[in-house]
RNA sequence: GCGGGCGUGAUGGAAUGGUAGACAUAUCAGACUUAAAAUCUGAAGGGCGUACGCCCGUGUGGGUUCGAGUCCCACCGCCCGCACCA
């Protein structure tokens, strides 16, 4: 008898498929093709048990693939630009490259002894100068075909960093890293038209069948369409050339219950305003205080300014509506300006009252309720209300129907017309940044914005920096920005912005389908290799990330570099759920939480013998002290018992709990396993048994079961079935023949999971060649149904009995034997049955 | 506020409208052992009963159905996403 030894068998196997190559994806018309993709990782130094998880149910896939006679592309890289990379550098010296490629070495090092079947020919990282060299010259080809543009935008600035941050950055109105107040600055980025394509990206989400519906939610909101009427209210005494006032309202059907106009303090006419009079130069710089995050937006007073400026209402000219410069209108929204109308909005109710402005109701719940209102009467766009100032349609109808009818009553009476608009903006790419893409672009004096030739890329990142300044050290290299204008070669100054590092990460994708390739991608590879069969990763990516690459896609698409049919990189996507752990926590004697880590608590207790608070399980976090290192695991027990634990227990969408006992049961499992390949191998060949067809059936049933599993992400549940199966073959008194084939499919329906094991077993077993590349077991039909079924008799739907019939014996037989039984005789007690329904092979509900 | 999801033993969770609780953890009992660990075997939703068995049971209340954890309606609770969006 020997033993399991994971440590051992693990380097072997890995040793053998490098050496054959199984994973390397070569095109090849003879196949079909399956890309599998998990969102890369970002090189933080560290794999944790998140990536195990993430890259294991890929693995399983690929494999699964793989047996299944496809050829398969699984690749892996790295998400490498970014800010830790200056912040690490920043705080512990060094330099960002030299930490993200230290970092990149020392995952692929932890990365590796999992056991994946990833081709590593194609691995690269975004900060390869090769790759985002070619991503310049897609900006290049995006900037020539109109899907890029420079534009003034207010960003957040944080004014000690000297830095853009964005959004996510800000915390409580200051900068997460310097604590600053957060500024609203205007400056002059660089931004991809993805608005443009807000129909289409919205429109092509019912397409996405194989994406999860909270995903397409998810992108359907921040997309965001809406239809309402635009129009323009005239003015009186305002500034030239703002005769007009252009708002835009979603609720036309309340025009009537307008009580001012507001207008946001970025709005031109404000500006003016701002130029010409002191009292509003002082209120707009109140309101540019604080950051542009929903957060501080929230918090912030409702302030308003009335600038004197009066109105005309559209339906009533001797209306007139008092101007107001209030902060809680965006710029970017809409026109910028509003029509208030505080009857049926709480913001605008609340304003309103503030200001001592009139309340009127233009639809009220019934023809005899109270005008007037204590607070705004907001009911759903689909309920009937009664419109006392409707100008369109019926008085009694509903939101939706008012809204149209109003809609077509000013189109038609040419106040405005109807408008669709959305909440998507475009994306800003630019980055006050060194550790990012260089933003191929010059500065000239003479000629203005110039691209770069394409002949001059890469432009590459200078290694020659100083970050211990804040700021962009490519605004003060002393040599780097300096360059000469590609047009009129006078001497001219490099844009020293760099890319969102969301924009490396819009098409790695299609990179990975020619990774070496001297221009963005290769056509034949990318029609060969294109869509993303699978695509698996977290829901946090739900929408910024996939959002960018649905649109980069497109763009590439429409520039050439993509063929027609790719707009929809992912035909399927899988969001994992996390691995969590519990908390363990004292309190020192201020009563401050301790955390402490899983290996110093036994028991519930540490090792002096206090008790430990345990907190549920939550996100493996460093503070917390309950992060489990896959390292650890798998020194101790080897990665195919922590692949298979990640996928046991929990369903692959949602988190699931690390527990020691967990992981040990998952080890001794394993080790079942393997003593019992062991014992069958040490069988007498020619011996018989009893029992060889139930096993087999047994068998068939389970490569029917984990074949469902598989394909439909119900990981958990198919090890359920191999755990039973197990069971099954343990017990078994079968003959060699069958115990040999047992085992060895066996070993086959566990290699997605554990492909070590698996090899070894197929191994040991006289398999012939790898297990890997074995074609999958298939279900043989007539093997799943036995001869004899036992069938459950429920009377009026409550079980009472059970007979074994022959599975072939008809629905009438089925009655009478049902009818026949004793303890049904006992229960319908001389009954007589009004109706017998006979599920075959399944249930037998006799009714009374 | 808007939108979505989820509530099943002590725990994680199974269950194409058809025997609720598969599988696993924790627990208990037994075998092996001088003993423990490891391993193996078994028990186990709650209640009543010696037993055959009976009653109750998937957040709560109703409904559809021969039959509901599953479908429909309402409510309660928890979780997630979005949101001064005009």
């Amino acid at each position: 008898m020997t033993r399991y030894t994971p440590a051992e068998i693990e380097a072997r196997w890995q040793a053998a498929w490098s050496r054959d190559e199984v994973f390397k994806a070569v095109r090849s018309a003879d196949k079909p093709k399956y890309y599998v993709l998990e969102m890369f990782p970002y090189p933080s130094g560290r794999i944790h048990m998140g990536h195990v998880r993430n890259y294991t149910m890929g693995d399983v896939i690929a494999r699964y693939r793989l047996a299944t006679g496809h050829n398969v592309l699984h690749p892996m890289g790295w998400d490498a630009f970014g800010m830790p990379a200056e912040n690490a550098a920043m705080a512990i010296g060094g330099h960002p490259k030299d930490w993200t490629y230290d970092n990149i070495r020392d995952m692929r090092d932890q990365m590796k002894p999992l056991g994946l079947s990833i081709d590593w020919s194609r691995e690269f990282a975004t900060c390869d100068v090769a790759y985002y060299g070619q991503q310049q010259a897609l900006f290049l080809d995006f900037l020539e075909a109109g899907l890029v543009y420079r534009k003034n935008a207010v960003v957040n600035w944080d004014p000690v960093d000297m830095t853009v941050l964005a959004n996510e950055q800000v915390e409580q109105g200051r900068g997460w890293r310097s604590g600053a107040l957060v500024e609203r600055r205007e400056l002059t980025q660089w931004f991809f038209k993805i608005s443009d394509h807000s129909e289409e990206l919205l429109d092509a989400l019912d397409r996405l069948e194989n994406w999860p519906a909270k995903v397409r939610l998810m992108q359907e909101n921040w997309i965001g369409k809406s239809r309402g009427l635009q129009f323009a209210f005239s003015t009186i005494d305002a500034p030239d050339g703002h005769d007009r006032i252009e708002v835009y309202t979603t609720r036309p059907d309340t025009l009537l219950g307008a009580s001012f106009v507001g207008i946001s303090p970025d709005h031109p006419l404000a500006k003016v305003l701002e130029r010409e009079r002191e009292d509003v130069a002082a209120f707009c710089a109140e309101c540019r205080k604080g950051g542009t995050t929903e957060e501080a937006i929230e918090t912030a007073e409702k302030l308003g300014f009335d600038t004197g400026i009066r109105v005309r209402h559209p339906f009533d000219t001797a209306h007139e509506l008092p101007v107001y410069i209030a902060n809680f209108i965006l710029m970017d929204y809409g026109t910028g300006a509003i029509f208030g109308c505080p009857a049926h909005d709480q913001r605008d109710f609340e304003f309103a009252t503030k200001y001592g402005l009139p309340i009127i109701a233009t639809y009220l719940p019934s023809e005899d309720s109270d005008e007037t209102l204590t607070e705004a009467y907001v009911p759903a766009k689909t309920e009937n209300v009664f419109y006392n100032r409707g100008f369109a349609g019926e008085p009694h109808q509903t939101g939706l129907e008012g809204i149209d009818t109003a809609i077509d009553f000013c189109e038609a009476n040419g106040i405005g017309q109807g408008v669709t608009k959305f909440r998507l903006r475009d994306w800003g790419l630019s980055r006050q940044r060194y550790w990012g893409c260089p933003i191929p672009v010059v500065h000239c004096d003479a000629c203005g914005v110039v691209p770069e030739k394409k002949d001059n890329l890469p432009i590459e990142l200078p290694y020659d920096v100083d970050l211990s300044v804040p700021g962009n050290p490519l605004d003060r290299h002393p040599t780097w920005r300096d360059t000469a204008c590609p047009s009129c070669g006078k001497p001219a100054q490099r844009e020293t912005d760099t890319m969102d590092t969301f924009v490396d990460s819009s098409w790695y994708f299609a990179r990975f389908t020619a990774p070496h390739a001297d221009t963005p991608t290769v056509m034949e590879d990318a029609a060969y290799w294109m869509n993303v069969d699978q695509y698996i990763g977290g829901i946090e990516h739900a929408i910024l990330h996939l959002l960018y690459s649905r649109f980069f896609a497109r763009a590439m698409r429409i520039t050439g570099h993509l063929p027609q049919g790719t707009e929809e990189p992912f035909d399927a996507l899988f969001t994992q759920g996390m691995v969590t752990h519990e908390i363990y926590q004292t309190r020192d004697d201020r009563g401050r939480p301790v955390y402490h880590l899983p290996e110093d608590v036994t028991d519930g207790k540490l090792a002096d013998g206090t008790e430990v608070e345990i907190i549920p399980s939550a996100k493996m976090s460093k503070s917390k002290k309950n992060v489990v290192d896959p390292i650890n695991i798998i020194s101790a027990y080897g990665a195919d018992t922590a692949r298979w634990f990640v996928l046991s227990d929990s369903p692959p969408e949602r988190d699931v709990e690390w527990t020691a006992s967990g992981a040990e049961a998952a080890f001794k499992h394993l080790t079942r396993v393997w003593n019992l390949c062991d014992r069958i191998g040490a069988m007498d060949k020619r011996a018989q048994g009893t029992g060889d067809a139930e096993l087999l059936r047994a068998m068939h049933v389970c490569i029917h079961d984990v074949t469902m599993g598989i394909e439909s992400f119900g990981f958990n549940a198919a090890i359920a079935k191999l755990y039973a199966f197990t069971a099954t073959l343990q017990k078994s008194k079968a003959g060699y023949a069958a115990q040999r084939e047992a085992i060895m499919t066996l070993a086959q329906l566990m290699s997605p999971m554990t492909p070590h094991l698996a090899e070894d077993i197929w191994a040991h077993q006289g398999g012939e060649g790898l297990i890997t590349t074995a074609p999958w077991p298939k279900a043989d039909e007539a093997m799943l149904v036995s001869d004899t079924v036992t069938l459950p008799i429920q009377v009026n739907g409550k079980r009472r009995a059970e007979i074994t019939v022959p599975a072939d014996m008809s629905k009438e037989e089925v009655e009478k034997a049902a009818l026949a039984d004793q303890a049904v005789l006992r229960t319908l007690d001389g009954a007589a049955p009004k109706k017998i329904i006979v599920v075959p092979g399944r249930i037998v509900n006799v009714v009374v």
